[in-house]
DNA sequence: CTGTTAGCGCCTTCAA
DNA sequence: TTGAAGGCGCTAACAG
């Protein structure tokens, strides 16, 4: 049988009250009872059940989830997973809140997670913008002891607790490395080729950091690569499809293009009208209905995808955690950077 | 408030007793004051508080792991996870058991499974072996109410109730598309290539699968590229070695390898001792310190990944939700065939 | 058939 | 500074 506070009180000889005390940290305590209590708990290797302390406490984890009320199908994924969670909040104990900001709007975050500050709750993940402003409300958070996490963009050297979310340089490295091996590898004639790169705005961090890995990636291995200055698409479709057609228009050489932001609709749209030739070597973020399409009708040749359902699930996982001072599976908790060629869709 | 059962019972003007039995089908209780409190229990859109149900029946979930005592990386790594997820179930209620047994051994499996059946846990995983009498084991545990799940390797249209593990046909075409590619994509100078296939053994349902979709995929995209007969290696590192070894040596213009087994260590030893002109392109299976290795230092290029952590908790999550009869999240539960490249390994 | 009562392991008044 | 008693939501005897 595990050991319960009974025991630990019958051992120590005090009651289950005085247990409670020094189990909770709590005042009133002489330190020699103390001892003898934590002496206790150590000879039977108690550990605290959980389930049932919360059921005494008829505790419930409050969690607030800020969003960006961006209309690309990432976000609205996005908010759908949170909703999802928030469907099965009752089954966890927990009760989750979403509050919709404005897209790329600091000062919107910044009031938002104020108004967490007032609220309290157990925990609060939000989609990070990385200005000082952002930083200074977040260290007030921390000195409230509210967890945070942030979600799929990062800020990094902040006071937020962990990062649900793909590791973007990466992510541009493995872009590069598929792409540049999809544009021929060593047994292609010369490996020359030009490559278009579609974002959607280098304010953005995880967008920069793509980019930053893609350049490094292609720099060093495919040094014949040549990659054009970097199409700005605001995550706009009807305007990612004029650039690329632009493009595609101007430089008939285009042999490849890293679509590394959202906005991808206008793009394959752009891609289908273009009627080129050689079609260019696709590589696109975010596995949704038509990036799916395309991919499975060879407009796309390769996906690079984040999880939103994983990254929502660990969050929540990770705020609990923190908010009751435990250990998270680290291996569990890492956003995948999924692959995903035709062959390979779930 | 979250309505209780004592709720219910004041509405339906019964006792908890009653209310109780109701909840759990218990018999013993008149249609008519069965209707009166499931009434009851609709209308105030009652959910049950497992963790409180559990506190009360101090149940706790007893699982066992029938896993094979083989001793290559992969398999070694599932033992640990299944380790680890011991260590950590005294926080989730339950008690997991391993049971080892010999590698491809059809009539240990099924001892095994018949000791399961006598023991009546909450829920059994196994790596599945596809025998007939695997099969009707499996009819006797699914008669005895046992959950089960085939892990990591399947036994489809049998009594299991989930499979944990990827989808190998998926990952064989994924490896025949990524190598195809890699050996030269549309802007290669003809696509022509020979390619060898490492394999464990022709008898294991995964390799067999994995083989299936490599050919498919790559008879459909690339008709130039000739498939060498299957070299089985039976996992075996020294084995292996061999077989890969005089391959290079007899055909000197091996332009890929795909090994869909394990075993990989002595396929790394003899690519490297070859010092052929022109490396082959590999595709190796499941990350462990050899294939990460070999990937970092541009040995293989690409390797596909199953996730044995992953793997472990969803077969846990599964055989809990099926115990309590609940649904599981699909998307949470679904293995991905991780794709690493050495510019995104974890 | 139905109800009463006493817990599961922990926390929280309220007294002493 | 300590302890006794009651309760969180649910279940399980044991009586009626």
């Amino acid at each position: 049988m595990k050991p319960t506070v009974h025991d630990i009180a019958k051992i120590a000889g005090v009651s289950l009250a005085t247990v409670d005390r020094v189990l909770n940290g709590r005042p009133g305590v002489r330190a020699v009872t103390k001892g003898k209590v934590e002496e206790a708990i150590a000879s039977l290797g108690y550990v605290r059940d959980l389930a049932a302390a919360n059921l005494a406490k008829s505790r419930t984890y409050s969690f607030v989830f800020i969003l960006p009320a961006n209309d690309n199908s990432f976000m609205i994924g996005l908010h759908e997973e949170v909703r999802g969670a928030i469907a099965r909040s009752s089954a966890d104990r927990s009760d989750i809140r979403i509050i919709d900001v404005p897209p790329f709007d600091a000062e919107a975050l910044v009031m938002a997670l104020e108004s967490v500050l007032l609220d309290k709750p157990a925990g609060v993940a939000f989609v990070a913008l990385d200005t000082p402003e952002v930083r200074a409300v977040t260290e007030s958070l921390k000195q409230a002891g509210i967890p945070m996490v942030a979600l799929v963009s990062d800020l990094p050297d902040s006071a937020r607790d962990h990062y649900a979310g793909i590791d973007n340089i990466a992510a541009g490295r493995t872009a590069g490395s598929l792409l540049g091996r999809f544009l021929g590898g060593p047994f292609a004639r010369d490996g020359e080729a030009t490559v278009a790169v579609l974002a959607g705005s280098m304010l953005v961090r995880d967008h920069r950091e793509r980019l930053e890995g893609f350049s490094a990636a292609i720099s060093e291995a495919f040094p014949n690569i040549y990659i054009l200055p970097v199409l700005e698409g605001r995550d706009d479709p009807a305007l990612a499809e004029t650039m690329i057609s632009d493009a595609l228009r101007r430089n008939r050489d285009i042999a490849g293009i890293y679509s590394l932001g959202a906005g991808n609709r206008g793009m394959i749209r752009a891609i289908q009208k273009a009627g080129v030739a050689r079609r260019p070597i696709v590589i696109a973020h975010e596995l949704t209905a038509s990036t799916r399409s395309a991919l499975s009708d060879g407009v796309i040749d390769a996906v690079l995808n984040q999880d939103a359902g994983h990254e929502v699930r660990s969050a929540i996982r990770v705020l609990k955690a923190k908010a009751d001072g435990l250990p998270v599976i680290a291996a569990q908790e890492r956003i995948r950077i999924d692959i995903f060629l035709k062959d390979n869709l779930p």
